[in-house]
DNA sequence: ATAGCACCTGTAACCGGTTACAGAAAGGAT
DNA sequence: ATCCTTTCTGTAACCGGTTACAGGTGCTAT
């Protein structure tokens, strides 16, 4: 009984319906519907009068009532970690845009790096009438794709590619671009590298990035550490990486937030970069072609994520095409901060 | 490149129904219901039953049929410009958490500073059944609010206060904010100055800001410059600057990420910061205070903003309690980033 | 025995639109 | 004048749930 008076008592007016401007303007609410719809067989004269009537009344009709008789909403879920990292955010503004041209709009909950709390935000967003779910990764509740299962709803494992997994994936391999990364340290000659990254325990992503680090051969010493996803992280791990003994000769940085801070922070100590260190990053900031030295950096395709995402997931909701997986090229992008160790013996001449 | 995975080979039956369940277990739909809905009347043996039914046909009850009965969905639009600015994704960040603590849900669609733009995108939430729609600043074509209006759905404006405007404001005064960055400047004894600021087209906020800043007195000289919102504008800005015959002794950036590209392209021509020039910025994005100078500026309260519009109008949805307008107010961080220019004479001992 | 009551359950009318189908009116052809 | 089209409009059955109301049990109180 509580529960019921506050779902219904909130409007004081009610609003204006299809029927109340089919009686006002003399007509059926069947002709008022196909007027609004512009159904070509109106004659003029009615269409103007309900129309007429419409505008007076200022109606508007209710989404919810045309949504469930055209057999569901046009809106598709996203559950990400947060968007307060910028390749999120970049993903999120193209998937939107790439969603809206196709009708659809974007429903969006942040998890945390939870996956119940994920579990939660999804069960939301299916509630709510998501037609499809993007998530990242493909560590989840095993109860997350059976849900989504029984709402008919479609999820897709983003920032990831996985041939073999049981979500459609479209992303990058994680795996090869912790290699390609390393690779360019171990190619300019280095040898005693330092690996910073952001937690890994409910992130699938970096762990396939450092498992693809660690497979380049070359490396005399690798030393890992683990900090906060953040600017305050990467300089926190640049301070304990000074205080070594033997220091590294250079960085990977499994995101670019965590090489910046850890940039700002070697600087302020007094070294000159990249001849004291070399410091690469990962995703792709907009600003890090712009810092000082300008980051060499692994480039992953967000806004190509985003928008093939966005197209598969339309194209499946409208013709049913099977959701593929994606695999999308990261590239690297080699700029200021990496160059060759003190006194490194060219590798390969 | 693109691979299809099965698992997505359903599609051939309907979605399982209220009426499949209720036939299944030999109830009527009313029954049905009142299991779902755990209503007190219905013996433990019938609701046994149908939950059975219920996990064996794997039902999941329509949202959609839910909310029209309920006279609406619970979810909220918000209109920004884009979440690819540090300073609207925690805005967002916030603004979801607080939604979905009330059980809301967010939708949400950027409009690259367009208002026409604006507007369709705005629609398009509100025919997708958003109760309630959050934009930004006060520049707005003038069908948006009668729009909403026809919808019944209040329309709450942020990132500015303003108590005469017609809508609900939640956010800070730009122009008081604007005036304190200006006299810090003059405080430490600058009177060259320039002020980089991103387009002012579409912008109240920024020209709020600007004319705040050109409101302070003993200023000897103020050039500004509009240029692009984001690191690179920040450089651009930055370059043309150091062109110019008199070189101003301190920047106004009105923006974090300009202030940052500004003050990397300083320090690669060789400038050393901040003796050689002064910056302070805005908005207060995660990393300013770990720069190398940490960044001074006026920090926002986003994260406040984003729970404030959150909370009033989850408050106006359930209660009706009107949505006020709330002042918020952003702070100075002096920082390393800003000091007395070279031959200054103090100004107040 | 029978009214009275509590406890379950089913029927049917909603919510606010869309649309298949039938029927009415008007015009043209035979 | 009759029949057939064409053009427009209304009736009513949907979409998939919720819920007011009525009705049917079984048990107690008189």
């Amino acid at each position: 009984m509580a529960e019921r008076t506050s779902l219904q008592s909130r409007q004081s007016s009610r609003r204006v319906t299809l029927r109340d401007v089919a009686r006002e303007a003399g007509v059926s609410v069947a002709t008022a519907s196909r007027v609004l719809n512009g159904s070509p067989s109106v004659s003029p004269a009615t269409r103007e009068d309900v129309l007429r009537v419409v505008a007076q009344l200022e109606f508007a009709p209710d989404p919810l009532a045309r949504a469930l008789n055209a057999g569901g909403t046009n809106t598709v879920g996203a559950v990400i970690p947060t968007i307060n990292h910028a390749i999120f955010a970049a993903f999120l503004e193209a998937l939107e845009a790439r969603l809206d041209a196709n009708g659809y709009c974007l429903l969006m909950a942040t998890t945390g790096m939870d996956r119940r709390v994920e579990l939660e935000r999804a069960r939301s967003l299916l509630e709510m009438g998501a037609r499809a779910l993007i998530v990242t990764g493909l560590d989840h509740e095993p109860e997350l794709t059976a849900m989504a299962k029984r709402f008919g709803a479609p999820v897709v494992a983003t920032s990831i590619y996985e041939a073999s997994a049981p979500l459609p994936t479209i992303g990058y391999e994680n795996t090869a671009l912790g290699r390609q990364a390393m690779r360019h340290l171990v190619d300019l000659g280095h040898t005693d590298i330092a690996l910073v990254s952001g937690p890994t325990a409910q992130n699938d992503r970096a762990r396939f990035r450092i498992r693809g680090a660690e497979s380049v051969d070359g490396v005399r010493s690798l030393r890992t550490i683990e900090t906060e996803l953040s600017v305050a992280g990467g300089a926190e791990a640049a301070k304990q990486i000074l205080g070594w003994e033997r220091r590294p000769t250079a960085l990977l940085c499994v995101t670019d937030l965590v090489a910046l801070g850890a940039m700002f922070e070697l600087q302020r100590s007094g070294l000159l970069l990249p001849r004291d260190m070399s410091v690469i990053g990962f995703d792709h900031i907009s600003w890090s072609e712009h810092s000082h030295p300008r980051l060499t950096c692994i480039s992953l395709p967000v806004a190509a994520m985003g928008q093939e995402s966005a197209q598969a997931i339309c194209n499946f909701l409208t013709d049913g095409t099977p959701i593929p997986s994606v695999r999308l090229q990261g590239k690297i992008n080699v700029r200021g901060s990496t160059c060759r160790p003190p006194q490194a013996s060219r590798r390969s001449p």
